[in-house]
DNA sequence: CGTTAACTTGAAAGAAATCAAATCTGGTGG
DNA sequence: CCACCAGATTTGATTTCTTTCAAGTTAACG
């Protein structure tokens, strides 16, 4: 089409599981997420992978600090995805806007601070609080973009959630269960349902708010009668 | 002492305990340190707090990525220490010279690089595999500033080990008593010596190398004669 | 429509946390 | 100089949480 060729300077679909760049490769360019989701998946020198981030449309995915050389880890689709390319070059050129340039830092800084709660998450909260973390997150994002209505299409597995968490896909899967058996959330599959929010922001809060064992949700608050 | 002003802009003595700066403190200076040792520690939102790294004569610290204005977590000195301090303005100025602007992404490379190799050992990797990273990690910024040996003398408590693994004081410790008791190590509190660092370096890839139940160290490996 | 990957759920094992004493250390004041 | 104290560390016993192992179930895709 080249009619479309106006003011979009180059585009890239992705199909799931594509690889949009690789950790160590030499940094040619970024990508505004257009459509679909990105996660972003971190191999550290023994081998050991870790997922460290996910891209919704409109977050911009290989953005790296200091402009280094080289990508700090790994951009792969997790569906049909479509993001804009801009070379470096093209960027360099922006960043004489200063109004692109505070953008551009203001993402880089919200990465940082995310990446900081994350550490933090996995190394000191229990499984539960680290999940209703992610799902609180997953919520505001997406009410930053408008799409309110606590109602979210998980693009990514349950592997690739407990690998963010730092658990098993196993925990990851009886949590959302056990959130929702107590009326959190609804979820079936990749269909997320935030029923009450701030019952989850209580069990970020407080580590035995939900255990995996503790008893049943009370079916009859009066059955002792 | 007057006499003393001909190089050094500015320095400042810090005792144990004493804060060099707050998180989300306005960024004035940043820190090279000349001796002792500060830890760095992040709060989140929610007030849990994590160390997030230990910093050691010769590394500068306070060094925030992409100019930002606050800093991003706090720096506590964990014994009585001297650093420079380098104003925002004396390092602009010395940015113009690209030596030194190419040894500050340098050090900020390598402050990403361990960020991202503790997110994935505190995420993805057993207690005992930390703990050895860690201790390989002093090894070698022990060894990059020339002081070799394999001694070390720590200067955090066992609390800051623990919460900079996202682990307990206790499991720390008793995994220090169990890497000494097969060898790995000796330690008497904060006198650390490297024995085998070869060993040590299996224990940090394999998961199962060493436990803390597990067998004790076979004191006699005819015993079944 | 069948095959495969993703997901849920249960039971058991294992790892680390928690609770609880001891022991050691360095510093303080007598 | 020594006794004493608070903080740091070790060690043990127990509990709790998470993982691991093992089936099933459901959903997506060719």
């Amino acid at each position: 089409m080249p009619g479309e060729s106006t003011l979009v300077p180059q585009r890239k679909h992705l199909n799931a599981g594509d690889v949009l760049f690789r950790q160590n490769q030499p940094v040619l360019a970024f990508y505004p997420l257009r459509t679909g989701g990105i996660k972003m998946e971190y191999e550290s020198s023994l081998g050991w992978r870790q997922v460290t981030g996910f891209a919704l449309p409109g977050d911009t995915v290989g953005l790296e600090p200091n402009d280094v050389r080289t990508f700090s880890m790994s951009a792969i689709a997790l569906q049909a995805s479509d993001c804009c390319v801009v070379s470096v070059e093209a960027a360099k050129a922006s960043m004489a806007d200063s109004a692109v340039q505070a953008a551009t830092q203001a993402m880089l800084r919200r990465d940082a601070l995310r990446q900081h709660e994350l550490l933090v998450a996995i190394g000191s909260m229990k499984a539960a609080q680290r999940l209703a973390m992610l799902l609180l997150d997953l919520a505001a994002e997406h009410r930053r973009r408008g799409i309110d209505g606590g109602e979210v299409m998980l693009a990514m597995t349950r592997v690739d959630i407990a690998s963010y968490l730092g658990l098993t896909l196993e925990t990851v899967s009886r949590l959302l269960s056990r959130f929702a058996s107590v009326g959190l959330i609804t979820v079936r599959h990749r269909l997320l349902h935030i029923v009450d929010p701030a019952g989850l922001a209580e069990v970020h809060a407080d580590p035995d708010r939900i255990t995996l064992r503790g008893p049943a949700p009370e079916q009859n608050r009066f059955a002792s009668f």
